[in-house]
RNA sequence: GGCCCGUUCGUCUAGCGGUUUAGGACACCGCCCUCUCAAGGCGGAGGUCACGGGUUCGAAUCCCGUACGGGCUACCA
């Protein structure tokens, strides 16, 4: 068996979105699990929607989500160049071996006949392709309108003394498409540029691509390329159509749905490992009972089998309950950069902060990462930290300062902490002591103090709150509120 | 219109003819824990396996049809 090589094929229109993603992932996992090539190819021949921009947002994403590949831009291999546009010399080779074989012909019917035939079939019923008009030309008409300069396209010549053309398909199993409702599909355009199933199908051939991994809306491309590859004289990959990831509505994804493109998620506080594991499992299991699954894992056990042949809704949800799991589990070590990054941004802290009290971030960092599902909650968890004054909000002053026995409960925690050594096992014992003192609930105290000092109803436990902001700030605010 | 694909709790899925009173996860509900919020523990509700025929002693699982959804049907990719 010779090596698999595979090939991610996005064309750079757009970010790369969340079905893209996927398929990436399954093509990467495909190659790691068989020790082969994952190769990522920009197919960027259409110049009016394809920018440099999108591409570069495309391999950044790709390295974000950990999937590196094996050839490809900014890295070559021997099989390049790895953008469509470059690869105009192979095209014009396939199409001239292609004339020399009969299994193109050139087809001299202009944009708007072909419109017209098109609806007037259309209207009694049974349009199934381009009617073949060109297909009977003689060698010599051909020819010498060819060089009177007429123009033209290449067509491909369906074989018509064969019925249909199966494709195992890897995911599907056994599809079969009859010839007959398959179109002598345009290979080269007037302009002598590609169209897509063609480029897609010369590369595949030259690139030796083994497997075709890409998304279910390219089933019914498949037999045009296979014919094509066939007419090459080259041997057909393998391949694998994946099921499409629909958004809430079970409509196809689109800006409707909120952020569809991989960086909209990382900016929305998603971690790439936690991303790349809800896409491999949407659409693949493991073995049912699985929901957390790391990179090695996913490489180890991935197999063609085990994807679904239906499409799946994208669920928020349980992606930002993965995000958590992945949160939760990291050492301090790996959090604090989140922290850092997060807070940087308001222009809270900074890297430098950071290597200056390293030992404080990583006692904090537990505090928070177990308590949230995004990293855009990092700043409204522990921002109180990170300024002079706390800004009380409105409505937890109203709900809780503003009851009775607040002021209370804050001057005797004023007075409790005033003269005590500042760890934790000190701040514990002086305030674990006031709701007796008080003859008050424990919460009836304790809130009181987390609004005069975090600001808000919400945030890390109390005692490590005021650890970690230190005696000064802490008697501070106390004072500030009273 | 033609061709192709799909259909198991709200969602992602397990299931490849009997081990299934259809299992797990998210979401949801309740209880416990608790200084808030989470996390965690325990428990619960939720599926006529799209529908109709067959095949079989036996079908979510195999076959056929229907319905619904989706894709392709461009000198877009």
């Amino acid at each position: 068996m010779s090596q698999v090589r595979v090939r991610f094929a996005p064309s750079p229109t757009g970010e790369l979105h969340l079905g893209g993603a996927r398929t990436a992932i399954y093509n990467w996992a495909f190659a790691r699990n068989n020790d082969g090539v994952f190769m990522l190819r920009i197919e960027d021949t259409d110049p009016e929607r394809s920018t440099p921009e999108n591409t570069a947002q495309i391999l950044r994403s790709m390295r974000w989500l950990g999937l590196d590949w094996d050839e490809g831009p900014e890295i070559g291999g021997a099989f390049g160049p790895y953008f469509q546009t470059e690869r105009f010399d192979n095209y014009v080779a396939a199409l001239e071996k292609l004339k020399d074989n009969g299994s193109v012909y050139p087809c001299f019917c202009t944009p708007d006949e072909l419109t017209a035939k098109r609806e007037a079939a259309r209207k009694t019923g049974g349009y199934s392709g381009y009617d073949r008009t060109c297909r009977t030309l003689s060698l010599e008409d051909a020819r010498r309108r060819i060089d009177a300069g007429e123009p033209h396209v290449w067509r491909l010549a369906i074989p018509l003394d064969q019925e249909d053309i199966t494709i195992n398909d890897l995911v599907h199993g056994e599809t079969v498409f009859p010839l007959t409702a398959l179109d002598d599909y345009i290979v080269a355009r007037t302009d002598g540029t590609p169209t897509y199933n063609f480029a897609a199908s010369v590369d595949d051939t030259d690139m030796q691509i083994t497997h075709v991994i890409r998304g279910d809306d390219h089933m019914s491309n498949t037999p045009k390329q296979a014919l094509t590859i066939q007419a090459l004289g080259a041997p057909l990959p393998q391949y694998a159509h994946l099921p499409m990831i629909w958004g809430p509505d079970g409509k196809k994804l689109s800006k409707r749905h909120g952020a569809t493109s991989v960086e909209a998620y990382r900016d929305e506080g998603i971690v790439p490992e936690a991303l790349l594991n809800y896409l491999a499992l949407l659409g693949w299991s493991l073995d049912g009972e699985t929901t957390v699954i790391d990179a090695d894992t996913l490489t180890e056990n991935f197999s063609m089998d085990r994807i679904s042949k239906n499409p799946a809704i994208f669920d928020t949800a349980k992606l930002e309950w993965l995000n958590g799991v992945y949160l939760r589990d990291m050492e301090p070590a790996e959090f604090a950069p989140y922290m850092v990054e997060a807070l940087a941004k308001e222009g809270l802290s900074d890297v430098g902060d950071y290597e200056q009290r390293t030992e404080w971030f990583h006692e904090l960092a537990p505090l928070v990462n177990e308590r949230i599902k995004l990293t855009t909650e990092i700043v409204p968890m522990i921002g109180f930290l990170f300024v002079d004054e706390v800004q009380i909000d409105e409505s937890a002053r109203a709900k809780v300062l503003d009851k009775e026995g607040a002021r209370e409960a804050v001057a005797a925690a004023r007075e409790a902490l005033a003269d005590i050594e500042w760890d934790l096992p000190s701040i514990e014992s002086a305030l674990q002591a006031l709701p007796a003192q008080l003859d008050a609930k424990p919460r009836l105290v304790f809130q009181p103090l987390r609004v005069a000092l975090t600001g808000t109803t919400i945030s890390p436990p109390l005692f490590e709150s005021m650890l970690l902001l230190g005696k000064e700030k802490t008697l501070k605010r106390l004072d500030a509120t009273l």
